[in-house]
DNA sequence: GCACGTTCGTGCGCTTGCGCACCGAACCCA
DNA sequence: TGGGTTCGGTGCGCAAGCGCACGAACGTGC
């Protein structure tokens, strides 16, 4: 495990030597155990995560405690929109989906940060944009998708932010993720097994054919 | 009809007399005629459009041709936040689901305005982030909730939107916005219609029982 | 008042996914 | 090496929703 560098993280990375150095000082480097909970619906967000090795999952959780992810954050992100958007809570559930490291900044930081107006405020919109289109999609795919393509959408958007291609994940928890049965979850993964396309022991995927699963 | 008044959108209300004075020159009232296109998905953003009297649904559009309603955006909003937020295009239709007027800016002007960091700034990002939470909920209700649930959650979300009780909208219409069939709409309605909480006739529905049809 | 297009109702077979229950098998740890 | 626990596979019955097809009711325009 190399020593955790902010520039492992593309929104980091893009910011110009001096407002990285500004932020530096106040940029702590946490790990994410996963299924560590780093918001939770409705409460007071203190800080914003820059994911470097980890992933996050956003839930949205029903009253009746269903829920489904909504988006899925890595190191081309940032956790906790909502600080510099306005609101000081998030109406979701942020989740730890795969275990890694992350940069946090307490959010005043962040709000000052981007209140200035430069690069920071032109990055972190233009990454909540992107947000808004992978949630638009996930709402489509939620209709129309049948679970097998929804499991190959959501194994393409892990791997696409790790640096290998094994999921460390039980079936149990990408059915939670995705809001469907865990037994849809075996079964579609059991085709896609069969399909060549990924092979899986015991909470470990690892993906075989990248192309075939964008179909 | 009245003349068209900016005050009639919350947004462009919430600003103060001196910016909405600096606007005002190059706002535009324009009638927004039943489904009508407003942007195209993937196409280039001229203006963005405050609604004042209209409804605007937000779809978002896959490849094969299916859609599904992402939002609805009325006096309280604001369409084309894109221009805004980055990106110069927008992934998701936007169309007129309800007819009436509204006020259109040039995206040049909205730029200027955001990139100015008052309360025009502080107002589009609060709504941007109200819009995030819409989609989000949206996303989940498409997993989660059956035909019915979904119906009443969009005509509480269209009549919020409308100063009467009364929508202009076929079932065939509703199926479109939903992503599910008429079929589903037209049963979902007969138990609601049933039930004495709306009643319709071709094209025409009525809610009347406002506090039930929150469940 | 009549014809036509639109909108809504209904029926049927079929697929997908859910809920539940149970068992085998892999893994972890002592 | 041998528990016990966690995961994954499988088999029901059931309900929701889809696709298709057809017909009835409404309302508009001539």
């Amino acid at each position: 495990m190399r020593v955790p560098n902010p520039k492992q993280n593309l929104l980091l990375a893009a910011l110009s030597a001096a407002e990285l150095k500004r932020l530096r000082p106040n940029l702590e480097a946490v790990t994410m155990p996963l299924g560590d909970v780093v918001y939770e619906s409705g409460r007071h967000l203190d800080h914003v995560y820059f994911p470097t090795t980890c992933i996050v999952s956003l839930l949205y959780v029903l009253e009746n405690g269903a829920s489904a992810e909504i988006a899925v954050v890595g190191y081309e992100g940032v956790v906790g929109v909502s600080i510099f958007m306005g609101g000081e809570t998030t109406p979701s559930r942020a989740v730890v989906q795969s275990a890694g490291s992350a940069f946090r900044l307490p959010g005043a930081m962040m709000k000052d940060e981007f209140t200035r107006g430069g690069a920071m405020q032109h990055l972190m919109l233009r990454y909540t944009q992107a947000l808004i289109t992978q949630m638009a999609q996930t709402a489509v795919c939620n209709r129309h998708h049948s679970i097998e393509q929804q499991l190959c959408r959501w194994l393409l958007l892990s791997i696409d932010r790790l640096p290998t291609n094994v999921l460390t994940m039980t079936q149990e928890l990408i059915a939670n993720m995705l809001g469907v049965r865990r037994e849809g979850v075996t079964e579609a993964a059991g085709k896609l097994q069969d399909a060549g396309v990924i092979s899986y022991r015991r909470g470990h995927i690892k993906v075989l054919d990248r192309e075939r699963l964008e179909a």
